[in-house]
DNA sequence: TTTACTGCAAATATTTTGCAATATC
DNA sequence: GATATTGCAAAATATTTGCAGTAAA
């Protein structure tokens, strides 16, 4: 977990990890801050095959037990986060306290969008939850995209597959 | 998709997973009924495994296929959601358009509560995002719970495994 | 009666594990 | 130099697929 002197001066990520590092005891390998920047630069969220196959198409050589077990290690660091989005594959993707973003997930072509947060949220915890210390939020919006929606209005019943 | 109607009165799921089978002109299996109703009873988010051998435990007889093949289906039908906790375990939980609820997960332990949203959330949707259509959402929000907020305060730092 | 769906078993894919080699501290 | 971490290969799990048999419609 990032203290909450971190969070509110939103480090660059390399230096959180880093931090999180030396306060763990923990070592600095090259793979792990390789990983992190692939997840942070990663423009959609990526699921570990796409991850492990683009950084060895990146020239970047790690194992997939590396891959494996740093998920893991940044998830524990609080840095990024996994993301189920209903095809079943478990996706990750970078963690940021300041400049948020949502997420529109079409449930027909599974397209996800993000959205600045300002852009759609207005006052959004009105209450703070009792005996809970709120880190971070993350909101799903599912629907349909306009593509989909369109789609939809022409034909309406029996959509055989 | 549920059309909007479905929506508002928010039927009984058994009855809306067979209007979704109607008019989907798919049949309506006993398997695919007790599959839904064991989600839907369930008071936690399951994953496969879980949910296999819970129903054979209950005296159902299912097959593992039958088992993806429904949830694959019962996400279609918009009846479910997958869900990421960031254990690397997809689980399942039902969807609810009234009476929604919210998550506070910690991000220590793992725990998992559930929130009525009344009770959190004020006016969530300020603007209609643009050419998307939503449906429903749903909203994680990672913290600390009681529990590990208390232990964090104690071991700062070097907090060796 | 037709054929969508199930269950089974086999094929893939994904994730974990044990251990020797390596690189961080 | 001590040992946490990597990479590899093998083991364990999880998911998908093809097909014959079953049961909805």
């Amino acid at each position: 977990m990032p203290t909450n002197d971190e969070k509110s001066k939103e480090l660059p990520v390399r230096l959180r990890l880093a931090r999180y590092l030396e306060n763990q005891g923990k070592r600095k390998t090259p793979e792990r801050f390789a990983i992190l920047e692939k997840i942070y630069s990663s423009s959609t969220h990526v699921d570990v095959g796409t991850l492990y196959t683009s950084m060895l198409a990146d020239g970047f050589r790690v194992s997939r037990s590396t891959v494996y077990n740093t998920l893991g290690l940044l998830i524990e660091a609080g840095l990024i986060r996994s993301v189920a989005l209903g095809d079943g594959i478990t996706r990750y993707e970078r963690i940021t306290t300041v400049n948020n973003h949502h997420h529109l997930v079409c449930t027909h072509c599974g397209k996800v969008k993000e959205v600045k947060a300002t852009e759609l949220v207005g006052d959004m915890l009105v209450k703070k939850p009792r005996s809970f210390e709120p880190s971070y939020y993350s909101l799903y919006i599912y629907g349909l995209c306009s593509r989909c929606s369109r789609k939809e209005h022409n034909s309406k019943k029996k959509t055989k597959k």
